[in-house]
DNA sequence: GGACTTATTGTTAAATGAACACCAATTTAT
DNA sequence: ATAAATTGGTGTTCATTTAACAATAAGTCC
């Protein structure tokens, strides 16, 4: 083989880091490999990207062949292409993240046949390739971003509770100290991106929180003003 | 071609944006096209990687090749990979910055026989294939990193003012009002990062400054203590 | 010695961040 | 219907950080 065939003996992935909160817990959207290698092991969603296809759209395709959804938030983080990654050829991979409201992850599509389940980010085990590193960047990366971009309501439904945010940044964040329920809330608030809706939460065996809805044209308009989010 | 081979008809590059700083404005180091497409088009240094060649490695590879320095400073930032962006073929690359001191780079080691030139990056026009966007991209980078770790100082001669360091932030931040001179100093004073030296500044037709030298070791120690650089 | 240029230093007011505890509203059990 | 249990909601104070701002000091050059 020619140096120069050679070059071109290589393959390039997208691997997806799903990305979903159960309310308490920050969890990963894994599926069980079925083939070698690395059968019976956990792995990230991910795929091969097509000769004419955008990475983006690759790392589209891979999360709405697995959950069906379009449209989510999706970033790219980094690619990771350590020569022996992948133990059949030279395989580089562009990592992703994706932010999905886990209620509107319905049982695995029929294009994927293969078993998918949600993980506690804090459990996750060894996986397939280099994909806990992955996992790591990605989760950093999310942490970064969650306090800088109002990101965090994508992985709530529309309508949440103050308290129900609040668990999500401290589930995201996982700090030594949970966040100061005062606090949290004036700065939340202060910012004035939530809309109070005139409807409370319904079936807890408490008395019912107030729920909000976020407004992202608000946000955008705030951003061109100079505004920006921190957390 | 079947599906399969049309997998591999691909390859992956990466490119370097090089910064480096004299005195007073930000600079990156371009290299003029003697080839196809995009000839005499200036654009970032950068190569195919090798089959088994990592991709740090590759990044490496071209600073080195280009400036003759090694065990610079060093930051992959992200893959570009939009279909058309290589006008032969598919082709993705991995973008990376470094910083150098631009004093260490003496014109251009042999094996770079084309002409190396370092840009204002405030004055840089258009580019070959996307390197503007990626350009774009590693300048964003690096105005948040400079800011959230001591990097800066991979720019700045050993021994350096403390307004030769304060015209380093001016430059790469570019923000609408320099920086405030008494609050900057009194900000990275206080971290106790800075070693003053017992010398001075020469050659300069004023007053000469105090040399400051950057202490990386009590930088990891304050670190693993919990500190975290701020400006 | 005088003119010139840049270096060096501190205070105050405003904004932000951190710490902290009690009453309110609802459901469930008795 | 009352009490117990659970979570929701709310303000103040103190400490810290940030922002704004100008006069004197130490050199060089003529």
């Amino acid at each position: 083989m020619s140096e120069i065939e050679s070059f071109f003996k290589s393959a390039f992935s997208v691997d997806n880091v799903i990305f979903g909160f159960d309310g308490s817990e920050l969890k990963v959207l894994l599926i069980q490999r079925g083939a070698a290698p690395f059968k019976g092991k956990w792995a990230l969603p991910g795929d091969l990207v097509y000769p004419n296809e955008n990475l983006d759209t690759a790392a589209e395709r891979v999360l709405e062949q697995l959950t069906g959804l379009r449209g989510v938030y999706l970033e790219q983080v980094k690619a990771f292409g350590a020569v022996n990654r992948h133990p059949l050829g030279r395989v580089i991979t562009i990592a992703y993240y994706s932010l999905i409201k886990i209620s509107d992850f319905n049982v695995t599509p029929a294009s994927f046949a293969q078993s998918a389940r949600w993980h506690a980010v804090s459990e996750v085990e060894e996986l397939a390739f280099d994909h806990n590193e992955i996992l790591n960047t990605c989760l950093k990366r999310l942490k970064h971003k969650v306090r800088t971009e109002p990101v965090g309501f994508e992985l709530l439904p529309p309508k949440f509770t103050l308290t129900e945010l609040q668990q999500l940044y401290d589930a995201i964040l996982n700090l030594p100290k949970k966040l100061d329920k005062r606090n949290f809330r004036k700065k939340i608030l202060s910012m004035n991106l939530l809309v109070e809706l005139p409807e409370l939460q319904e079936g807890v065996a408490h008395r019912p929180a107030k729920l909000y809805q976020f407004d992202g044209e608000k946000y955008e308009q705030f951003v061109s003003e100079g505004f920006s989010f921190d957390i």
